[in-house]
RNA sequence: GGGGGCGUGGCGGAAUGGCAGACGCAGCAGACUCAAAAUCUGCCGACCUUAAAUCGUGCGGGUUCAAGUCCCGCCGCCCCCACCA
């Protein structure tokens, strides 16, 4: 019988019936927690990158499996969000029924894949048993003053009366009737995640993660030093005052205190609610007219410096404390709200977007730093070294020393200080939606806002809800939701219509896979010592920043309320690369260049494509896919069961006297098995198949041979089916126990080690260089040490023509490679 | 705009700073066959009729006995940027 899909069945019948693969806390071995990212179950049906994350990440943990671990491998579903939503809205299938539907359709393949997962453990988001607990840590959260709210910007579209997300925005156009979005502020939750910004930064270097994503989470959390100063402010001819009497302070943030003497103007962000308190009234249309006009421009536009800038005189001027020179305030978008205090001290002469401001309004430019004292540079000088120049007191200090100085003075009048600034925003989780989780708060109109008693969650998301867009949060308009009596005064009250970013699920399932069916918490923390953190994580690299920050975040907020004790949630990351379409583009249905994975399982079962896909690709790079090296597989499966007859003709083992041959095969097993095993666990799939197929045509030579021993032959070939088995699973089970006779289950096997004594080699051979140019091979012995090669080299008589005339200056020996001779 | 990454034969891709191109796909030639498919064997970076030599990891510099690999500067492509998950 040849491999197929049929042989997939068949064993996936037998190791569900006999548990091969359920988890048992209290088995043998070194607990190892294996965990892929869950998936969202927005299209029916896997896709092929679920395919290359799951199959290749399942072959890893079954490597382990069989090196003796006890692994934990879940599986769940991200099943809140947008997309069921959208799909709801257009064809009226309700999201839950739609996505449960997904869910079963995508449980089916993932058993079709042939995977370690036990189901026993897995979660769904979206059911009220798992999404009671992010209601439950939201409260937790608000209690250690960790979720709070205030206003922030949505994107919202006039016309449809609706909040869009990010990505329903095409060219500052809504998607779906194209009016032009405007941004608008909303009273929303967030999650105060940059009171963990230092520590987030600080773990960073501990974690077994890509370079790259750490070095993305450390310009992702954006940790500046410098310094915050204050100015006063004068409107209508008068020093501005607080209610107090004590005059307004302006804060700005700057990296460059010292050329704070060299400030000309002041920049706000029209949106903030101070640039309204400082317009004058005779600059108040203008201003709003800005306002609506910047509006509609996305933050990423905003920051670029490329765009003209543009800006509008407040009418108020800003007053330098140690000079007391009056500078006007303008209102510009090159400002954004929410980074620092949303306040630019401007410095023309020593800031490029600041000059060309100045420079466009005609703004005064003051030259402050010189590169060398009396020397003026061209403006604006932006090097960051220096002296200062037209700065009063401060003239000719070097600019470090200026910073310090002009601090200390300020502090001095408690208009400045130190400050460490985080590029990193709080975490806004409010969405307009319905498919989330509902937010657990109550809204009294005495009380204020109230969380849910413990007792009442979880607060249950209602089915019966109409959302298509019109103007309000879907929620908003359940009354049967909305409606509810106050915890404190039993007053009416209203419920909060908004749910949470679906990235609250995401950030602790990891956790609720050890304790998926708990009622009374949210894990117990005995199961979480036991298991977590998780040992390796693997998914995409577009969560670097996200996902991967707020699971951090979570984890070091539960570490805090004492739910778990360990201050990281994954200890090791491996980021899998993007299979592309065969045009080397994203696959998009749009694009017509998707592949469909069920196919290619129907014609050639799930091993052929698992082991195409550990073969064809550098794991961590991903790439175009391509047809054409499945046929490759194929032709490999074949050649390995064309062995098997002979193969089960004899008992394995390796005969004690080895001929020449013997020992090259002895050789191949045992390289093999050590390169692969090494290759495995770093997560490099394409190589140990390149291995299994040397290895299989040395069998092959070794087979036509004379004097071939079939008790080596064996083992070769036994070597290889253990070694093939976590790519190839139901084949590799098929060859081993019923083709070869061997007892259940291969993945019961020891996983093979390497005996390094067959590794030795008496002679080996190296190159000689001559200033780094391969000139020719000798053979020496494998032991021979520098100066025994030396000899051998020198006595070559390849060497004198060589050499050309030239003397040697030096000999080195790489051991085992080659030899360098320097000549001149 | 900011941040991150990548660049090696016709193609997918190998290569702890140490003989570039492992393994495979495609291609070419041969064996088997009435024939084809399948299978097996050999060749397969460029230049060159062949051999030898030379050149060769996007481009230009540098470090080193030795650079695809490390450093600096370019060019090109890809990804991410907080309401997609």
């Amino acid at each position: 019988m040849s491999y197929s899909k049929e042989t997939d069945g068949k064993w996936q019948k037998k190791w569900a019936e006999t548990g091969l693969y359920k988890y048992d806390p209290n088995a043998e071995g070194k607990k190892l927690y294996c965990l892929e990212m869950f998936s969202y179950p927005s299209g029916a049906k896997l896709h092929l990158g679920h395919w290359y994350n799951y199959s290749l990440t399942d072959s890893w943990s079954r490597m382990k499996r069989m090196q003796g671990y006890n692994v934990f491998h879940p599986m769940g579903f991200d099943s809140f969000g947008l997309p069921a939503e959208n799909y709801a809205i257009k064809t009226g299938i309700h999201p839950k029924d739609s996505t449960l539907k997904n869910i079963d359709t995508m449980e089916q393949q993932l058993r079709a894949m042939g995977t370690t997962v036990d189901w026993d453990y897995e979660i769904k988001t979206c059911m009220p048993d798992y999404y009671k607990w992010n209601q439950w840590f939201f409260i937790e959260l608000y209690k250690k003053g960790l979720a709070y709210r205030k206003n922030a910007p949505v994107n919202w579209c006039p016309s449809c009366k609706t909040v869009l997300a990010n990505e329903q925005v095409v060219d500052g156009a809504c998607e779906r009737c194209g009016s032009e979005v405007v941004r608008k502020n909303m009273t929303q939750w967030f999650f105060k995640i940059t009171d963990y910004a230092q520590e987030l930064l600080d773990d960073l270097p501990k974690l077994d993660w890509p370079e790259k994503t750490k070095k993305l989470q450390t310009n992702w959390i954006g940790r500046s030093e410098g310094a915050q100063v204050a100015l006063y402010v004068e409107k209508d001819g008068k020093r501005l005052e607080n209610e107090d009497g004590t005059p307004v302070k302006l804060e700005v943030f700057t990296t460059r205190v010292d050329t704070f003497m060299g400030i000309t103007y002041v920049v706000i962000a029209p949106e903030s609610e101070l640039c309204e308190k400082l317009t004058t009234d005779d600059c108040r249309e203008a201003v709003e007219e800005y306002k609506k006009a910047t509006a509609k421009v996305s933050e990423i536009e905003r920051m670029s410096t490329t765009r003209e800038k543009t800006g509008v005189f407040t009418g108020a001027y800003a007053i330098h404390p140690l000079n007391g020179r009056k500078v006007p305030i303008w209102a510009a978008d090159y400002v954004v709200a929410g980074y620092g205090t949303g306040v630019v001290m401007a410095v023309p002469s020593h800031d490029e977007r600041d000059f060309d401001f100045a420079h466009k309004y005609g703004l005064d430019i003051i030259r402050v730093i010189q590169s060398e004292k009396s020397v003026d540079d061209e403006l604006p000088y932006c090097e960051k070294k220096g002296y200062l120049t037209n700065s009063g007191e401060f003239d000719g200090m070097e600019m470090h020393d200026a910073q310090k100085a002009i601090v200390a003075k300020l502090a001095e009048m408690d208009m400045g200080k130190w400050k460490v600034n985080f590029r990193l925003r709080d975490w806004l989780i409010s969405r307009q939606r319905y498919w989330g989780t509902p937010i657990p708060m109550i809204h009294c109109p005495k009380c204020g806002v109230v969380p849910v008693p413990e007792d009442q969650l979880p607060v249950e998301l209602p089915y019966d809800v109409e959302f298509t867009p019109d103007g309000e949060s879907p929620l908003a308009k359940c009354e049967s939701f909305m409606n509810c009596k106050c915890p404190e005064c039993g007053g009416d009250a209203r419920r909060d219509p908004d749910t949470m970013d679906t990235f609250v699920d995401s950030s602790w399932y990891q956790f609720r896979y050890c304790d998926n069916k708990n009622e009374s918490e949210m894990f117990s923390r005995e199961k979480i010592d036991k298991l977590c953190p998780v040992d390796k994580y693997v998914g995409g690299a577009e969560h670097a920043c996200m996902h991967l920050l707020y699971a951090r975040f979570f984890t070091k907020a539960m570490r805090d309320m004492g739910l778990l004790d360990f201050d990281e949630p994954f200890t090791s990351l491996v980021h899998q690369g993007v299979i592309l379409g065969s045009d080397g583009q994203k696959m998009s249905k749009s694009k017509g260049n998707t592949v469909a994975p069920d196919e290619y399982i129907d014609k050639y079962g799930s091993d052929v494509f698992r082991t195409y896909l550990a073969f064809g690709f550098a794991y961590t790079e991903g790439g175009p896919w391509s047809d054409s090296g499945l046929q490759a597989i194929v032709k490999f499966f074949r050649r390995i069961e064309a062995m098997i007859p002979d193969a089960a003709k004899a008992a394995s083992g390796v005969p004690a006297d080895l001929t020449k041959d013997d020992k090259e095969l002895n050789y191949a097993i045992n390289y093999t098995i050590k390169s692969a095993t090494n290759d495995i666990e770093r997560f490099q799939f394409n190589t140990p198949v390149a291995r299994l197929m040397e290895l299989l045509n040395a069998i092959s030579k070794y087979q036509q041979t004379e004097g071939a021993k079939p008790e080596l032959y064996r083992k070769a070939v036994e070597t290889l089916l253990l070694v093939l088995a976590p790519f190839a699973p139901h084949f590799t089970e098929e060859l081993w126990c019923d083709a070869l006779g061997n007892g259940y289950s291969i993945f019961n096997q020891k996983w093979p080690e390497c005996d390094e004594s067959a590794l030795v080699k008496d002679e080996i051979e190296i190159a000689v260089q001559i200033n780094g140019k391969v000139q020719f091979k000798v053979n020496i012995p494998a032991t021979a040490d520098q100066d025994a090669v030396e000899a051998i080299v020198k006595a070559d008589s390849r060497l004198e023509g060589a050499l050309a005339g030239r003397n040697i200056v030096k000999f080195i020996y790489v051991k085992g490679r080659l030899a360098n001779i320097v000549a001149k």
